[in-house]
DNA sequence: GGTGAAAGGTCATTAAG
DNA sequence: CTTAATGACCTTTCACC
């Protein structure tokens, strides 16, 4: 199955000097690109070009800015692991269900008896006891066990992930 | 327990231009102020005080780009449950020590009996398996239950609440 | 409304794999 | 030889005052 390869680094994704630039812009996303280059003592075209492959390579997935539900109205998120009704056709009837409550911000189908697991959000805890009436009211949904987060103690980081790839490009190029 | 309030309006956060212009922004990330405020057809100052706003009251959350940790070579998401030795002292520990694991994105306190849900990445099952492990060495965390992401159906969206919001700025302000 | 600045594009040159 | 980085120039466009 596995083929032993010695080194450690089969296909780095991203080099150095690609976390370094995705650090800058993760941490002063207004910088541009004339600035990135100027921080990094790098010409602005080599910026551009690596943004560009950033982007075409998935990276960097979106440049959109993020909105906070809790900030919109929805203070209160938890999550939902979902029993589905085993059967042909799989998850999407499912799925469609869900994408159409817009209080639903996530869903993954899990191990285990075919599960889905579900980010939700609320006005409030009453509020999210609607959501999740809406959620369950679906004839593939038998069964949903819901966990409230009471705090989000962290909260979406890709900058540690990124730091981690930039120390392995450093000291694994090197030697 | 709730006060009967006649309107469903208790505050809203935002106004039906607040929501077009964010999902304006989510749409189309470049588009920029003056863009925007022509496609609205709105005065540019309008669109920039409103921006300017909704990043003071923390809707808009950062301007920095989506970094996805599977094509940074991490393709394999996992939710953990983790149970925390009962003691003095909060998860704060508990805390301190998922934070310095890179792949830990996310975490949670949830209700239950004082635990903590956490989002992991790996490059591959086996190294999910060398993530939970760290996660879990530590002295506070008793047992950790994981599930494995087979797939991500809906992904961190919040254009669906937005939308709804603008739903509830039209037909809420109106009579 | 005007102005400084940056983004985006192209090109030739140079260096390195 | 192919790939990438560089510096220079250009025009358009935007953000700020």
């Amino acid at each position: 199955m596995s083929s032993p390869t010695p080194g450690p680094t089969p296909r780095p994704p991203v080099d150095a000097l690609d976390c370094r630039i995705l650090l800058l812009l993760l941490h002063e996303p207004g910088i541009g690109v004339l600035g990135a280059s100027r921080r990094l003592g790098v010409a602005r075209g080599t910026v551009q070009a690596r943004l560009d492959r950033l982007q075409r390579t998935g990276v960097l997935r979106s440049m959109a800015p993020d909105v906070d539900p809790a900030a919109l109205g929805y203070p209160v998120t938890a999550f939902c692991t979902l029993e589905i009704r085993q059967g042909r056709g799989g998850h999407s009837p499912v799925v469609e269900h869900l994408a159409a409550i817009p209080e639903v911000l996530e869903a993954h189908t899990i191990t285990g008896s075919g599960d889905v697991l579900i980010r939700i959000v609320g006005r409030d805890n009453a509020d999210l006891q609607r959501v999740i009436d809406r959620v369950v009211d679906d004839e593939h949904v038998t069964r949903a066990s819901t966990v409230i987060s009471l705090a989000t103690r962290l909260d979406h980081r890709t900058v540690p992930l990124v730091e981690h790839l930039l120390d392995l490009a450093r000291g694994g190029t090197a030697p």
